[in-house]
RNA sequence: GCCGAAGUGGCGGAACUGGCAGACGCACUGGACUCAAAAUCCAGCGGUGUAACAACCGUGUGGGUUCGACUCCCACCUUCGGCACCA
């Protein structure tokens, strides 16, 4: 062992070491429990960031942790490797796409390897290779055959910049979540997955995670977005014409003034159509219609009269049809009916327009709501009014009644309305996954079949500065012939969302090398689900909701047993500079790179777990780096100072009585093996698991400090050294593997059982003992660790500094809290 | 506007079940070692106050429950995140 810490040499020794040993291999079958430890696989931009060293590192503690304590632990990792800005380095700079990406892997894979990761390489996976996208595309037919899975005409998000459309979920305050420019409207012929049927499942399953955090279940269920109400339908006056419409509110249906459509609505233009309205409406509706649904909702409510009525089937009264920018087309029915007087939106719409407002909820029985005095629309809760067989039921279960009532009289329906709308999933990019479907002129839309599988995607391609997909313009790509009757067809030239490419590639980390089969069922069973899953918070919906969905359809499908994918969910939260997200405009990025070559892995590690707990934001400092990196020195020196009275010293006899400062280093060593092993496995709480490690080594130097060589115990100096070490092992794994050997150790300390404390090594002979009067600290005293509370209060109550404080006072109660304090309260 | 999380020294954070507020680290101050510096080691480090003790104040603000509140309850303020005409 050498004096001086040498990061560099050790960390490329065991790395080596690692690698030859091939340490972190899992068997995909065994007798021993499983763990599977996964954390979000990047994207290969170039080279990592901060934030991915902070997933890494976190995700490489609870790996480490989970197999030193004996678990079989699948902690794989990949490339999600699909994406735009592998076309965009291709535009600018000339580079096919794979090359790009492939060039890019190679330097991120190297650069988590110099992280000391415990990965299983050998199951490395990347999306844009071959024998990945392959299965891809057989799961995409899976959905095709199943019906999830749908070409549709529609009006969808489409990103000028990016040339493409995208799916809701990518739409960021009408802009694209990925380069921000504004997205406009297109009618274009898109896929769909039907993610829709599986709403109310993604709903209640949501209840089955305990272990996600709360806010991202929030998130998903808003996503979804449920609400109960009723379909009622208007017929329209004088046609035979119909409009349904979705509500939350039945119980108002007797205070509809007015009726509203989406400008979309297909009824705008037939009602209008001759009537002296029309050209207004027409005018309306362009003017409308091209804007998005953000600039919509954000301005002022306006709307015109369409020049037709329709009939309340409830009460028969003719009401005017309008239509309106508030109301959205593919909400519920794209048509609302307009209850003034108990909807804020309806309210605010009369007013402006001086259209009628009829009262029909009171607050309560005979509590009449005056029109004249209402300055805001009345929507809570009360009893029904004005509203002929109705009038005087409590409105919760006039909702009921109301809904009864309509289906009996064939005007309406009970129904479940979802926010969630189908995942649109084609791209009109090149780096993507091929869409297997062929179009032939005689057949129509094909399934390419299996045997075909998969359809490659052309890697020599040349970009034209058109911004359109060099697919299109790949005769050798799209000439195909029919499955069918083998006549000519042409390929599908979309590719697929890269999110279909990452909401299953958890589940070919279970078979990697398959070439048979997207996974073996029984090796996916056995791993499935994701004992922890750890990522940003940003996939709370995009990501983690598809995958969602997917696992539903394999388990539907009979691929898999489980029905949910990830068990337990940790967020991590953002790594910050000087209060900001690190960013090259801000020109306040901390390369991994130059961190490591400078303080080392294990250092970066350790600082980057340190200084936060893993959910919260964390505030990048200089500092506090070398303040971790100097931590180290210090575990390292302290090592070097006693590895001679370590090594080769006898284990310690737990049954032995030690007293003093030898009991009091035991103590020290056994807690931090408690309270290591809660926080890491526990609570995920790293920051305060290394602080207890650093107090064990500050425990350690004082009782080397304190204590004479030929006086110290050598068998509690070694149990305290070697724990310091194993319990170091997850966070710093490469001096812990030097120091392991240098203090006589044989093999690697990963492969060390995690330690298990002794509950006896924790009991104290003597406790600090707080007394307080009425709450206040007055004084602290040492007594018998096993007093009992009469015990304790006869005990303190006797001492003359205690009767000395409640002198001339009367003691009213006393409460002894042993091991902790009394509290003595005096008049 | 609605929903959620958070507010603790100069800074990052700790206090897990209502029981000593500020663990651990950073920064800073003083000392040791050194010709000197770095590194290292030792000590101090919330505020008012005192010669020093004592005492008092102190976990966003105001109230409450309790022998006892960073922790529980009510109201409010601020910051961050999500949703936002969803009928």
């Amino acid at each position: 062992m050498q004096e001086q810490y040498n990061f560099k040499e050790i960390e490329n020794k065991w790395q080596q070491y690692w690698e030859q040993q091939e340490i972190y291999k899992v068997e995909d079958l065994s007798e021993r429990p499983k763990y599977y430890c996964l954390e979000m696989f990047p994207y290969p931009s170039g080279k990592l960031h901060m934030g991915h060293v902070r997933n890494y590192s976190i995700g490489d503690v609870v790996a480490r942790c989970k197999s030193m304590q004996g678990y079989d632990v699948l902690h794989p990792m990949g490339w999600d490797a699909f994406g735009l800005p592998a076309e965009n380095a291709a535009i600018k700079h000339g580079i096919p796409p794979a090359t790009w990406t492939w060039d890019n892997i190679a330097h991120m894979r190297s650069q988590l390897k110099q992280l000391g990761l415990s990965y299983d390489w050998q199951r490395e996976v990347a999306t844009c290779h071959p024998e990945y996208y392959k299965w891809g595309q057989w799961l995409f037919l899976q959905l095709y055959k199943k019906g999830l899975c749908y070409k549709k005409h529609a009006r969808v998000n489409w990103c000028p910049d990016c040339a493409t459309v995208l799916a809701n979920e990518q739409v960021v305050e009408g802009a694209c979540e990925r380069c921000s420019s504004t997205v406009v409207q297109k009618q274009l012929d898109q896929w769909f997955f039907r993610i829709t049927e599986y709403s109310q499942r993604l709903l209640d399953d949501l209840k089955r995670l305990p272990g996600w955090p709360d806010k991202v279940k929030t998130m998903q269920e808003n996503w979804i977005g449920r609400s109960e109400g009723a379909e009622l339908t208007f017929k329209v006056d004088g046609t035979e014409d119909e409009i349904t419409v979705f509500t939350t509110r039945p119980d108002t249906v007797y205070g509809v003034t007015y009726m509203v459509l989406a400008a979309e609505h297909p009824l705008v233009s037939k009602l209008s159509a001759g009537t002296p309205e029309e050209a207004a409406v027409t005018q309306f509706v362009n003017r409308v219609g091209k804007q998005t649904e953000l600039a919509r909702t954000s301005s002022e409510k306006e709307g015109v009269f369409i020049g037709a009525y329709c009939i309340n089937p409830f009460n028969g009264e003719k009401i005017p049809i309008l239509t309106a920018n508030y109301v959205l087309y593919h909400y519920g029915t794209g048509a609302v009916m307009g209850v003034p007087a108990h909807d804020e939106r309806d309210f605010e719409f009369a007013k402006k327009y001086n259209l009628p407002i009829k009262v029909v909820i009171y607050p309560k029985e005979n509590q009449e709501l005056r029109l004249e005095e209402m300055t805001e629309a009345y929507t809570q809760d009360g009893v029904m009014a004005n509203s002929g067989p109705f009038s005087g039921t409590p409105n919760r279960q006039g909702i009921r009644k109301v809904i009864q009532y309509a289906e009996e009289q064939g005007v309406g329906r009970g129904i479940i309305n979802y926010r969630l709308r189908d995942w649109l999933i084609s791209r009109q990019r090149y780096w993507g996954n091929p869409i297997p479907i062929v179009y032939c002129e005689k057949c129509g839309a094909l399934p390419v079949p299996d045997h075909q599988l998969p359809v490659m995607l052309p890697t020599d391609v040349e970009f034209k500065p058109t911004g359109e997909s060099p697919l299109k313009s790949r005769p050798d790509f799209v000439n195909t012939t029919c499955p069918e009757c083998g006549g000519p067809a042409q390929r599908e030239t979309d590719t697929m969302d890269t999110f279909v490419d990452s909401s299953w590639y958890f589940l070919r980390y279970t078979s990697p090398r398959d070439g048979e089969q997207a996974w073996d069922k029984e090796k996916a069973d056995r791993w499935m689900g994701v004992d922890q899953y750890i990522g940003g918070v940003e996939h709370a919906i995009l990501h983690l909701l598809y995958s969602r969905f997917f696992t539903k359809v394999f388990y539907d499908l009979g691929l898999l047993s489980v029905d949910e994918p990830f068990d337990n969910l940790l967020t991590q939260g953002m790594v910050l500079k000087d209060g900001t997200k690190m960013s090259k405009s801000k020109g306040n990025v901390v390369s991994p790179e130059e961190i490591i070559a400078r303080y080392g892995a294990d250092t970066a590690r350790l600082f980057i777990l340190f200084a936060a707990p893993p959910e919260r934001d964390l505030e990048w400092s200089d500092r506090g780096v070398e303040g971790s990196h100097r931590f180290l020195n210090r575990v390292w020196r302290l090592v070097y100072s006693v590895k001679d009275q370590v090594i080769g010293a006898p284990a310690v006899d737990a049954n032995k009585n030690y007293v003093g400062v030898h009991k009091e280093m035991r103590r020290l060593t056994h807690y931090a093996m408690k309270k290591v092993t809660e926080d890491v496995t526990g609570r995920f709480n790293f920051n305060t698991a290394i602080s207890t490690i650093m107090e064990l080594v500050n425990g350690i130097h004082t009782y080397r400090d304190k204590v004479a060589e030929v006086e110290r115990d050598a068998s509690i100096l070694a149990e305290a050294i070697n724990s310091t070490i194993i319990l170091l092992t997850p966070f710093a794994p490469h001096i812990a593997e030097e120091l392991w050997a240098a203090t006589g150790h044989q093999g690697s300390v990963h492969k060390e059982p995690w330690p298990v404390f002794d509950p006896a090594a924790l009991v104290e002979d003597e406790v600090e003992i707080v007394v307080q009067i009425n709450g206040k600290v007055r004084e602290r005293l040492n007594v018998s660790a096993t007093l009992n509370p009469a015990e304790l209060q006869q005990y303190v109550m006797e001492l003359e500094s205690v009767k000395a404080l409640i002198t001339g006072k009367q003691v009213v109660k006393i409460i002894p809290v042993p091991g902790k304090l009394i509290n003595i309260v005096v008049k």
